[in-house]
RNA sequence: CGGGCAGUGGCGCAGUUGGUAGCGCACCUGCCUUGGGAGCAGGGGGUCGCUGGUUCAAGUCCAGUCUGCCCGACCA
């Protein structure tokens, strides 16, 4: 490839919008330009990272007996109300019309088209397990698109989908792809961890999350840092043990005044007493009632564990109204005990230990002191819906949690029947019954992937990009003018690689050696061959390594053996 | 959806009390230069987001509207 017929329009300023490392560096990189909010062009630069990387992950898919189909971006509205999602997936579905008002959506995931499919062509036993895959663009209209391809409303995607007859086959597969996906992340050069995660709206049982570990990562992960153990699960997800108090004997329940002291910050000052001695009770909004939800004041509720228990997919904080109308006061005196009206009660299990706790009255500036549930209410279940942090300790082995940012860049499910029992999609097993499809799905976010491996490698020069998804392997510097000896030997060069099979770019513009040096540097390209008067009296050339700055002083007759025991064998 | 900010050549920005739309980068032509985004000379490119209003006169003032960005809420 030669730079003067590329496109390929870097920038020295960075753009206004971009906020994070890899958005500003993808724009002056000249890979990445908006169409609109969350809609990108990929140019031609990084078209060509995203097809190493699809490759990666082709082949990768192709090895765990995946097989590579293509589906409709547009989907009828019929499939998606089968299984229910037309109603639940809400407004992150791109909806639309056709002329004759038939709805359809943008496909944001695939999960009924590739049942509907199962359901028409897959029949028997025999042809199970089957797995199938797309790379595909995705739609989903986020809430607020942002730092370039990492939020993007238009993405690309490969999702792939697996039918077993049986939850061990599935189970079985699920390691497979467990393995596949970490091959794809580690041949993409990224630094990674496997952790346990929520199934969100795709549902599901069982599911993991690659986390590329970056600062800028939206997700937050907890993790155990004994290797041997490797807990470690995103926030939504995180299980963890924290301090217990000692029992003490009941002491009387007493009603006390507290006025104006709402917080737990300020009761647990007031009263002089530690914050893990009150309980919050927090009321919440769901579908269409409303629960309280029981945990101890030094801790947080993890609101995903809490749809879980009750069930939701609305869960919002109760409004000053509801408050008033469960409780019987106005916010800041909620508790367990005279509630006006009758709730659920969620009890995290942090209370469980817990002896003579102070918890809100229901009645204006007043708590009780001494509480003690069983004697004072009935708890009849405990549940976890408190959020872990780090410094908890570890549910395996004891040890202190930590917590790191990540990127999302794949997630694999368990989706059992839960698609193919809504939409009918039923084989005949072998002891020719009708059984519904067990099923498997396995996402990676392929443009997603090209921004964190540069949130990942970059330097104050700009990206500098693993040799195996680098837009080229190697560029050529001639330093001199166009028609000068220095470009003689650099075309030389080129065509020498080239015929190697080796991804070769030679930046024949008549632009100055400083331009040269700054687009080679910013674009990332592993290898500079770098061709120059200085080196040229000595018949040599220097090979210059983007990712350590060091230059190497080769014979011009050694250049290409030199390129390839640098690609091949490191 | 709530709060904040902003829309002026491709990009980054300036434009004062309303009075001929400017600068840097990029682009084109020529000369010159080639080991770190060089220099000189010349040149092209704009309905100042849109609609309406005030005014002799609006990028600038007023009203409305659209779009984008940031924070929050939300989120495979």
């Amino acid at each position: 490839m030669l730079l003067s017929k590329y496109l390929l329009p870097t920038l020295k300023e960075t753009p206004a919008d971009a906020e994070i490392t890899s958005h500003k560096l993808m724009i002056r990189a000249g890979m990445l330009r908006k169409v609109s909010a969350g809609i990108y062009n990929y140019l031609p630069l990084c078209l060509r990272v995203i097809k190493k990387i699809e490759n990666i992950v082709r082949d990768e898919m192709d090895k765990a007996g995946a097989l590579e189909l293509l589906m409709p971006i547009l989907t009828p509205a019929e499939l998606w109300q089968e299984s229910g999602r037309w109603t639940v997936y809400g407004k992150e579905l791109m909806r639309m019309q056709d002329r004759h008002e038939n709805e359809y959506a943008l496909g944001p995931t695939h999960e009924e088209v590739i049942t509907a499919l199962a359901r028409n062509e897959v029949k028997s036993y025999k042809q199970l397990p089957l797995c199938l895959y797309q790379i595909q663009d995705k739609f989903r209209d986020e809430v607020r698109p942002r730092f370039g391809v990492m939020r993007s409303r238009e993405f690309i995607m490969k999702d792939a989908y697996s039918f077993h007859s049986s939850e061990k086959c599935l189970d079985n597969y699920y390691q497979i792809m467990y393995e596949a996906y970490s091959n794809i992340f580690k041949r993409c050069g990224l630094r990674f961890r496997a952790v346990l995660a929520d199934s969100g709206a795709i549902g599901g049982d069982n599911t993991h999350e690659f986390m590329v570990l970056a600062q800028s990562g939206e997700s937050r992960v907890i993790s155990c840092p004994n290797d041997n153990c490797g807990y470690a699960a995103t926030d939504e997800t995180a299980k963890s043990k924290i301090f217990q108090p000692e029992k003490e004997e009941f002491l009387e329940l007493r009603l006390v005044d507290t006025p104006s002291q709402k917080s737990i910050e300020e009761v647990s000052n007031f009263l002089k007493l530690p914050k893990y001695k009150l309980v919050k009770t927090l009321l919440y909004k769901y579908d269409d009632g409303v629960a309280a939800a029981l945990i101890r004041g030094d801790c947080e509720v993890n609101e995903i564990k809490l749809k879980h228990i009750l069930n939701t997919i609305n869960l919002e904080l109760a409004d000053d109204k509801t408050i008033e109308e469960i409780s019987g006061c106005e916010p800041g005196y909620a508790g367990p005990l005279n509630l006006k009206k009758q709730i659920k009660l969620i009890c995290d299990s942090s209370l469980k230990q817990l002896t003579n706790f102070v918890v809100g009255a229901n009645e204006k500036d007043k708590h009780y002191i001494n509480v003690n549930h069983q004697r004072d209410f009935k708890i009849e279940k405990f549940y976890d819906i408190r959020l872990a942090n780090p410094g908890d300790r570890c549910i395996n082995c004891d040890a202190v949690l930590e917590e790191y940012r990540g990127i999302e860049v794949g997630q694999i499910f368990k989706l059992g029947t839960k698609y193919s029992a809504k939409m009918n999609a039923v084989y005949n097993a072998e002891d020719g019954k009708l059984k519904p499809f067990v099923m498997g799905c396995y996402g990676i976010g392929i443009t997603r992937i090209v921004a964190a491996a540069i949130e990942q490698n970059n330097d104050e020069k700009g990206i500098v990009w693993p040799l195996n998804i680098a837009p080229f392997s190697v560029i050529i510097l001639p330093l001199n003018k166009p028609n000068s000896e220095e470009f003689k030997i650099a075309e030389k060069i080129y065509n020498e690689i080239k015929i190697k099979n080796i991804d070769v770019v030679l930046d024949d513009r008549a632009v100055g050696p400083g331009f040269k040096f700054k687009d080679a540097e910013l674009i990332g390209i592993p290898y500079q061959i770098i061709v120059g008067a200085k080196s040229l009296n000595e018949q040599s050339i220097e090979i210059g390594i983007r990712k350590t700055g060091e230059k190497i002083l080769v014979k011009i007759s050694e250049v290409s053996e030199k390129i390839e025991e640098l690609l091949y064998e490191k």
